[in-house]
DNA sequence: CTACGAGTTAAAGTGCACTTCAAGTCAAGC
DNA sequence: GCTTGACTTGAAGTGCACTTTAACTCGTAG
């Protein structure tokens, strides 16, 4: 299994090595083995690293996010946190779609429209505050 | 019409009196009438405020959400700055609201998957990664 | 008159997610 | 042997969005 660098990781994963170690002294990342004090990880890692970036560009905070990667399917009490954290957050992923999508309603309307100020434009108060109960 | 102070505002909208301060001296929020010093909002500024939190929330940086205020409209050249800025934010919006639904599906599948690890999880993987040319 | 509560300011502090820096290690190429 | 480039570390620095602090000004109630 071909062995990466920590630059190389960092090139095709977009991020920079300084974040894939601060990643790893939180926790977020296991430690690799070392060829002569240099890290060597394997593929797999990006599995993990799209984990990390898709939970942290979700709001996850770091803490959260080590609980989220790390308290999984552990059969012992930190799984009972984690359904706990996992409920939690699932709410505020929702809320945070129906925000992004409220401003993408407006975003589009903003193109469209034009009224002086945007707070009030009757068309876009109408498309921002009409609950969708969608199942975005 | 009816006058409010600052302390009402915030606790009407939920933010801190210091978060208000903060917005007026960053731009976002215009610098209402004193009353012997004191600042005298009317009822408009909520949808102000409304406009300002859903900005932030939706990745908006203080400038951005600045510009996207007061940009909007003048029909001289800080009007096509705006645009720009609305096309390239719609897209970010758009990539983050892929994103809070692939965390999501992640987030819900979880709860029902025993895998070890997350990311070997091969119903997650299908669900995570299905690009869904979706109209979220 | 005094005290209180709510407001005012500029300036410093906070928490998060990284980034940058300084000084060092190491393998490979000339 | 020396240089180069990618890596290593701990510590300090950064940018953002606020928050907190200290010292102050008011209008009102007792």
């Amino acid at each position: 299994m071909k062995e990466l660098s920590i630059g190389e990781v960092a090139r095709q994963a977009g991020l920079s090595a300084s974040a894939l170690r601060y990643y790893e002294r939180a926790g977020l990342l296991p430690a690799p083995p070392r060829r002569s004090r240099q890290r060597r990880y394997t593929e797999a890692v990006f599995g993990r690293i799209y984990l990390i970036r898709l939970a942290l560009e979700s709001g996850f905070t770091i803490g959260e996010t080590r609980l989220f990667l790390t308290g999984f399917s552990e059969q012992t009490p930190p799984a009972a946190r984690w359904r706990t954290l996992a409920a939690r957050k699932l709410q505020e992923v929702e809320a945070l779609m129906d925000r992004a999508r409220r401003m993408k309603l407006l975003l589009e309307t903003s193109f469209r429209c034009r009224c002086p100020r945007l707070e009030d434009c009757e068309k876009f108060l109408r498309a921002a505050k009409r609950k969708q109960a969608g199942s975005c």
